[in-house]
DNA sequence: GTGCGGGGCGCG
DNA sequence: AAAGCGCGCCCCGCAC
């Protein structure tokens, strides 16, 4: 395949530039300009092409390559929101270098990853171009001389970038398709946003924190601060005679208010016998959560941009970083993070406001308990493979076990859903190795927030809830062990490299089977466990975290596998070109014309029960959804 | 004003 | 010895 590489310079200045804006706001705003752009097409020197001529320029482009910008996210969508184009692959440099050096580099500017890799260094001309348009800095020939001499070098440096990392075997080929795949949620954004339910979301939220906030008003409180200040609401309780809960921070190990909804402490105060001290606790927890207000907004904001060539079309694209996180889960971007849109509670506003286009519907298919069958399958407790691989109902089978008589949570009992709920919080829980107490909390939190009355185990009883897990699944508790006793201890290179199913455990990282690895740069043994850096960060590593994290990335590479099976098939088999719209990690969501939506959907099951090859004797399911907006396919 | 860390909360 | 994990955004409080 051919590849060009593009690097855009914008106008920007103290009010209208990336730092007060995201990028879509940025893009679609009437001050944007393209002063220009470089382009280095194959190996060739890159030529500058100026704000003028860039209509022509990507009319006459070679639509059939790739092309390879740094932060493509930004760069692609002005090719193809400004201008029309959008190419057969798009290959994002910043996402290739998160995806390889994120552990070792603080930062992923063109330049620092430039300079790591020893490609030369970025000069700073676009300081001197802040406020100034085309037309001015055109008319200054040393000035303009000078910027496209910058972009010019940015444009090899990004092409540098993508030599080292692709052509020296870091980023897999495969992974080319996944990247493509991501940006295109964004670059061809699918998603209608219904404002009308948006907009009358936003008021019955806004009136229930009024409501609440007018309650507490009457209690003391004086303003909405009174709520969210940690400090203004303990002396709120106090003048009620109610002395806060604390607890210990296990970041600074300092004593603080234990004034979260999965505070124990809190929770007692939801119940507690006056009635004022509930009322200010609901109010609180009611301004916590701003993300229904803060989001909805946003989503809003969006839905009032205006298209060039599509007026207010309300698109709303989705962006996603590629390997966000360690394990190479995709994470979010643009101060907008799709992949926590609220789901629970009923409403899902957010959600149903996201639209099918007309004629079209939203499909998503997702993978059932995916980590939790990865952890029997990597453990070889072959009596739970086994058990998922027969479609059992695990969760009850395990409460059955646990509480010593029969649990069948599909009978719609309380007694039955109550322990049912047991089992599932062991099993989504217990297998990286939560402990007692944090099992006991977590179990009362959800199980009140979920089911809606509390599901309170005594210490003894927490403590012999996770002893029977451990002891019921050796395999996965010996697991732990193996990891702490061989494959930190590789991973630090101590021994020689061990693998587990299809992970290679080698000095500094594990080799997965996508051919991405997971980093755990400078291990080392401290007083408190091992440790290792990832950028800026430091984190713990042990043996139940290790196995998250593996869990995790296989995942994360079954889902992604799957994904680019469906589009593939479904451009073979129905010629029909289906594109994934939005991931949430166990989650494939498509948009697709509603007269192909059964045949897609048949495809997309098929792939989503697909066993790896690398694991043939992993069990894996999936189940579909679909409707005319993607709360309504969920 | 801006940046940063802690705590909180949403999802998986 | 024992330890759920992975994200991003919002708000607060504090330092500069």
């Amino acid at each position: 395949m051919k590849f060009a590489v593009l690097d855009f310079e914008t106008y920007y200045d103290d009010q209208y530039s990336l730092r007060k804006m995201t990028p879509v706001e940025y893009i679609l705003d009437p001050r944007f300009e393209a002063i220009g752009c470089s382009v280095k097409e194959g190996q060739q020197l890159p030529y500058w092409v100026a704000g003028p001529d860039l209509a022509k320029l990507f009319n006459e482009l070679d639509r059939d390559q790739g092309v390879i910008t740094h932060n493509a996210l930004f760069d692609m969508s002005i090719c193809a929101w400004r201008y029309g184009f959008i190419p057969k692959l798009m290959v994002d440099t910043l996402g290739m270098s998160r995806a390889c050096l994120g552990h070792k580099l603080k930062s992923l500017s063109l330049n620092s990853v430039a300079s790591h890799l020893g490609l030369g260094v970025k000069g700073d001309a676009v300081g001197k171009v802040k406020g100034m348009s085309y037309a001015a800095i055109a008319g200054s020939p040393t000035l303009y001389q000078e910027l496209i001499t910058y972009a010019n070098n940015d444009a090899e440096l990004c092409a540098g970038i993508f030599h080292k990392l692709f052509y020296g075997g870091h980023f897999p080929v495969a992974e080319l398709a996944v990247m493509d795949m991501i940006l295109r949620c964004a670059v061809e954004p699918s998603f209608v946003i219904d404002q009308n339910i948006l907009a009358q979301h936003l008021g019955e939220v806004r009136a229930k924190k009024e409501t609440l906030l007018s309650q507490a008003m009457l209690l003391g409180a004086d303003g909405k601060s009174s709520l969210m200040s940690n400090e203004q609401f303990a002396s709120l309780l106090r003048q009620h005679g109610v002395e806060p809960p604390m607890k210990v921070s296990p970041i600074t190990g300092k004593t603080t208010y234990a004034f979260a909804k999965t505070d124990l402490g809190l929770l007692d105060l939801q119940e507690h016998e006056n009635p004022a001290v509930q009322a200010l606790v609901a109010a609180r927890l009611g301004h916590k959560s701003t993300i229904e207000e803060t989001r909805t907004e946003r989503l809003l904001s969006i839905a009032n941009l205006s298209w060039p060539g599509l007026g207010q079309a309300r698109l709303m694209p989705v962006p996603l970083k590629v390997s966000g996180a360690h394990t190479h889960r995709m994470s979010g971007d643009w101060k907008l993070n799709m992949q926590n849109l609220p789901a629970r509670g009923g409403n899902n506003a957010i959600r149903r406001a996201l639209m099918a286009p007309q004629d079209h519907e939203v499909l998503t298919v997702d993978s059932s308990q995916i980590e939790a069958r990865l952890v029997a399958w990597l453990a070889g407790q072959d009596d739970l493979v086994l058990a998922f691989e027969n479609k059992e109902d695990i969760y009850s089978q395990f409460a059955t076990d646990l509480m010593g008589h029969p649990v069948n949570r599909k009978l719609k009992d309380p007694v039955h859903i109550a322990e049912g709920f047991v089992g599932k919080t062991c099993i989504l829980g217990l297998g990286y190795m939560l402990g007692w107490k944090k099992f006991q909390a977590r179990l009362e939190a959800d199980s009140k927030n979920q089911l809606g009355n509390a599901i309170v185990f005594d210490d003894e009883r927490a403590k012999n809830t996770v002893d029977f897990y451990r002891r019921k699944y050796s395999k996965i508790s010996g697991l732990w062990r193996w990891l702490e006793n061989n494959a930190i201890p590789a991973l630090a290179g101590f021994t020689d490299p061990v693998t587990l199913g299809p992970c290679l455990f080698e000095e500094g990282s594990v080799l997965l089977p996508s051919g991405l690895r997971l980093w755990y740069d400078n291990l080392e043994r401290t007083s408190d466990g091992w440790k290792f850096t990832y950028g800026r960060e430091t984190k713990y590593l042990y043996g139940g975290k290790l196995l998250e994290n593996l869990c995790q990335a296989l995942a994360r590479i079954i889902t992604f596998d799957a994904a680019l099976r469906i589009q593939k098939r479904c451009s073979v088999e129905l010629d029909l070109i289906v594109r994934m719209k939005l991931q949430v990690h166990d989650e494939n969501v498509f948009v697709v014309h509603k007269n192909s939506r059964i045949a897609v959907e048949k495809i997309a099951l098929e792939e989503m029960h697909r066993r790896p090859e690398w694991g043939p004797t992993l069990p894996i399911a999936a189940e579909a959804g679909h409707g005319p907006s993607y709360g309504d396919a969920k």
